[in-house]
DNA sequence: CAGGTTTTTGCGTTTTTGTGCAGGAAAATA
DNA sequence: TATTTTCCTGCACAAAAACGCAAAAACCTG
């Protein structure tokens, strides 16, 4: 890995968390510490990033630290990212969804990995392009506004051509009776499609959405290999889905 | 292998990876490392590729990282950009490039204007999103992180099938001999299949990029319908495309 | 086409750059 | 205050770049 390559990855960890931590970094990249701090040293007397002791900060962090909105349950959200990632090898097809968790899954992904991620969502899209390492495909067709994702016969023709090793869904309602619901129909007929194209489909929810249903059938609670929350896998929230054959992380 | 061969070679490996290592390219093109180097300074002082140790990056690699501030040229394009918009109407299929020609023309459309917008740039896509009336029409495939588009021959199959009713090129490089030439070859495809399958071609290109060649011929004069620019239409410059038989704006 | 010039390339040698490591200083933490 | 973590400095080593040089190829040119 070059030094500027390494030096943009750090600079856009910065950018999207606001924060890094030199420790954290030197594993993710696989370089000594030494080597991050004159990294952010060097970034820091460019103005890039604000060094403190032990990381760094992005420059609009002061004016995003108060206000502690961003993305809706974020940390849920990490706890789930990190849970799926332990999933994704190197060489592997993977089909994802959009939504969120999705995004943040995207965000979290170690640079050294190599494999190939397709999905239609465009803010996913963008995630993935600024990664290093893997391959992105794009599935097109007519885009919706709403959700930003493609949808359309197309695209569910294109999934259907691929064989993915593993599938994320970002779930909008789980429940142990109903399985999988949403409330978008075309979304739903690419869930469904993308279900059928991959080897093994994780369904990532944090537990807030879990036992709720929306109006359209996705499928069933047999369909997915392996559910993924923040909780603890013993928690007794998760009991009614283990009991129904559920593996859960 | 010639020299230019070689240089041409290297610089569409720069585009297609952002990335090259000298010492891969002299082992796979199978020459010294000084040679290597010695292309890389070149590239590099003609401005096509950065140079850094250990290697060279593309031009667009640091807008993979960070957002693209001050887009070059912004007033030409501008004014590019109107000239365009004024041969879209209401209800028309129109098939768009990438290249930030293009994207200024998307940020200046007209909120009340319906029609359909056909395209494989991501940037592109985005501000097309932000548009409340045009449906947008995304072409799927491998995405190249360089050019952000997604190349590749199933984008190219998927272009052949729509058939629209005006085609707008962000041109690299146009001259009065050798046509439209660009410098990758898989974009320089995705543009043929474009200008294939659409019944009006405009060329959308800064004075700057007038009477420059790249190595890679997309077009002749003959296939443009309109050449626009930000000069008067009697410009001396534009000149030799009339008397091509070009018509120019 | 002979002779000279320029361009291109490869090979040592030297310099610079990037990286990791060790030990002590400084800072955070308890 | 004690202890852990992070930081800084100098150093060593390896990789890459720069430099000078020479051989070879290409190219003028009368």
């Amino acid at each position: 890995m070059l030094k500027k390559e390494r030096q943009a990855y750090i600079l856009h960890q910065v950018n999207l968390h606001n924060k890094v931590l030199s420790s954290s970094l030197c594993t993710e990249i696989n370089v000594s510490e030494d080597t991050i701090r004159r990294d952010l040293q060097e970034l820091a007397v460019e103005g890039k990033v604000i060094k403190v002791h032990g990381g760094a900060l992005s420059h609009s962090f002061n004016d995003v630290y108060y206000p502690t909105n961003g993305v809706y349950s974020l940390n849920e959200k990490k706890v789930i990212a990190q849970k799926a990632i332990a999933l994704i090898h190197n060489g592997m097809f993977v089909l994802t969804s959009g939504g969120t968790t999705i995004l943040e899954l995207a965000r979290c992904l170690p640079p050294q990995l190599k494999a190939t991620f397709i999905s239609g969502s465009i803010p996913a899209i963008l995630e993935y392009m600024h990664h290093p390492n893997i391959e992105v495909i794009l599935i097109g067709d007519k885009i919706s506004k709403n959700s930003k994702i493609t949808v359309g016969s197309e695209a569910i023709a294109k999934i259907r051509q691929v064989k993915a090793d593993i599938c994320f869904l970002g779930t909008n309602a789980i429940d142990a009776v109903h399985g999988i619901t949403d409330n978008d129909w075309e979304v739903v007929q690419l869930k469904k499609a993308m279900i059928e194209s991959s080897k093994k489909v994780v369904c990532l929810a944090i537990a807030e959405k879990m036992n709720t249903t929306q109006p359209i059938h996705v499928c069933g609670l047999d369909k997915i290999d392996l559910l993924i929350t923040e909780l603890q896998p013993d928690d007794a929230l998760l009991k009614p889905y283990t009991d129904a054959g559920v593996r859960v992380a």
